[in-house]
DNA sequence: TTGTACGCGTTATCAT
DNA sequence: ATGATAACGCGTACAA
């Protein structure tokens, strides 16, 4: 029809018919029909995007870089749970190309051998987020946790701390969680810190978990001198808890936290905690989902946006500038 | 062709050929189309969901509930965000509908004209949530804002305090914390409370701002006795500003919230709150979009799930027992 | 500048 | 139990 190049190039058509067209889409309330449209052009201008959850979730702020970055280019987000289960995951991505989406945004790089190869074969632009992953699906950007979590070790470690307990959330099907506990097994031995494996806790991603947690800890380990949690909301919950047993914080046991939540710099005492780019990333992986679609050469595979360990009152202040380790330069691997 | 039968049907089909098909499926790599099928059949078997933000919302809970309901049917979700703009809200809906969801879920009841004419004429099933409008475009499920302020209010004035001031989130565009406001000037009016317009402020929905917010109260009425917000974040803000200036809560200044998050229960002292039934709303919103679709009757168009206020120590516990006001039983209106 | 014919990959309907 | 044919509503390519 005439209506469908009005509606898509208004400056092909002769200025009454444009108005004609108007006309008719006024009285009829006519509505486009994009899966006919998509089905013809072989494009839906939509990302499918996997999170693990949105409670309490960080995945669920990288989206909103995301979401800025397709909405201005007109593309829209189809949004899925995996709830950490890469089955889960598995059949969204299975769902997601079979309605045929322009792009995937996988969160984390722990995916099922089936996922990797759906997404291979089909050559669908994919881009994973929040980790440096060794063999990428396709495009990555993310941060080191690994170097993260051992530069906060470190930093404890040059304190002169020297019983460093962790508590991570779920490592089960969580690749960062485990690069974050890796980093910190790295700082222990080369910096001769305490290697109880009693130190170490998983802990459930809510404020309640971490609580019940530390006291589990102090029972077992009375003597902790600083805890690491690699998630803002776990060291909160961690300090509120100690706040209410009277625990001095820093001085009883320094804290430190993951993700540089708002919530860290407002808590009394202020949390240290590792600033990540949240917004940062979900932009460009964005950015590179949109350049992979429309042909343009994507520069490197994995991007490295880093990280910044922020120090606040939670742990001791007499630290070495150097030991700060900001990494926040972008980096570009492979 | 009979593939398609053995994929949808496979009952009707006979072993052999599901086991050929089944073959050709592996080997091809084949995935439907649901674009083509989506055109053909008419269903997309999607909702399309609009909430304001995703940054400190409550309103992205409220989608875990309508998540789970609607995986569970096959469904999925389309996820949109207006940033409290209705106009950015109409263009979601015009794209959702272009894309042809099967139904339509939105936050709150403040859309333009057009949207709501659009919605209404084109017939499909949509819920509106988080309020309980008088004139609800097709169903809705929510609480009622103002019932909740109203009690809170009135918990403060039992309690004998006469200077309650109120924090709300921005009220433009956002008829929930209007009615939150109007709830609370009701009570100071019926219990003839202070009503000093300077007891009230609009605050942006994070903590920083709040605690700004508290120090800024503070000099204006030195004397206030109480504080409600409509927001825990907004309270926890107040709460821990009040706790670095030295203010005793609830001794120098009570404080209440609204939202129960979990954050609530877990600060010094732990907050006082209006517990919404956030995952009842999800999935009840989700249910009834389901039923519509369905062709099944749904019952009310408009549902009221109640709130709670749950008294914790961050107010004055002298409570008469019978003001805790709780509505947590199901109403039907219409 | 406008119109025609065909194809996109399914489902629906009717026949075999 | 299986196959043939016509939609679904739009883009593409070409013709007028």
């Amino acid at each position: 029809m005439t209506v469908s190049r009005t509606l898509s190039f208004p400056h092909l058509v002769s200025p009454e018919t444009r108005e004609k067209v108007a006309a008719a889409v006024r009285a009829t309330g006519y509505i486009p029909n994009r899966l006919a449209s998509s089905l013809a052009s072989n494009q839906t201008r939509t990302i499918g995007a996997i999170i693990p959850t949105l409670r309490n979730s960080i995945a669920a702020s990288f989206t909103d870089g995301l979401r800025d970055t397709l909405r201005r280019n007109g593309y829209h987000v189809l949004l899925g749970n995996s709830e950490f289960e890469p089955e889960d995951e598995e059949a969204l991505v299975t769902e997601f190309l079979s309605r045929r989406v322009d792009g995937i945004y996988l969160t984390g790089s722990t995916h099922t051998e089936r996922t990797r190869q759906m997404l291979r074969e089909n050559g669908v632009p994919t881009v994973e987020i929040a980790s440096l992953p060794q063999d990428p699906v396709d495009m990555a950007v993310g941060f080191s946790n690994y170097d993260a979590a051992y530069a906060v070790t470190r930093m404890f470690a040059k304190q002169g701390y020297a019983k460093v307990a962790l508590f991570t959330t779920f490592t089960k099907n969580n690749e960062r969680q485990q690069e974050r506990q890796k980093g910190y097994w790295a700082a222990v031995e080369e910096f001769g810190l305490d290697s109880d494996p009693r130190l170490v806790s998983e802990v459930a991603m809510d404020l309640k978990a971490a609580a019940q947690n530390l006291i589990a800890l102090l029972e077992r380990r009375p003597d902790v001198e600083a805890l690491f949690c690699t998630g803002d909301f776990i060291a909160a919950g961690a300090l509120l808890e100690a706040q209410r047993r009277g625990i001095r914080v820093p001085e009883d046991l320094a804290i430190a936290g993951f993700d540089g939540l708002e919530i860290a710099d407002n808590l009394n005492p202020s949390l240290t905690t590792v600033q990540i780019p949240r917004h940062e990333i979900g932009v460009l992986a964005g950015q590179m989902l949109l350049d992979r679609i429309n042909g343009l050469p994507v520069g490197g595979r994995v991007v490295d946006l880093g990280f910044e360990i922020i120090c606040r009152e939670s742990t001791a202040k007499n630290l070495p500038r150097e030991l700060t380790f900001t990494s926040l330069q972008t980096e570009v691997h492979e």
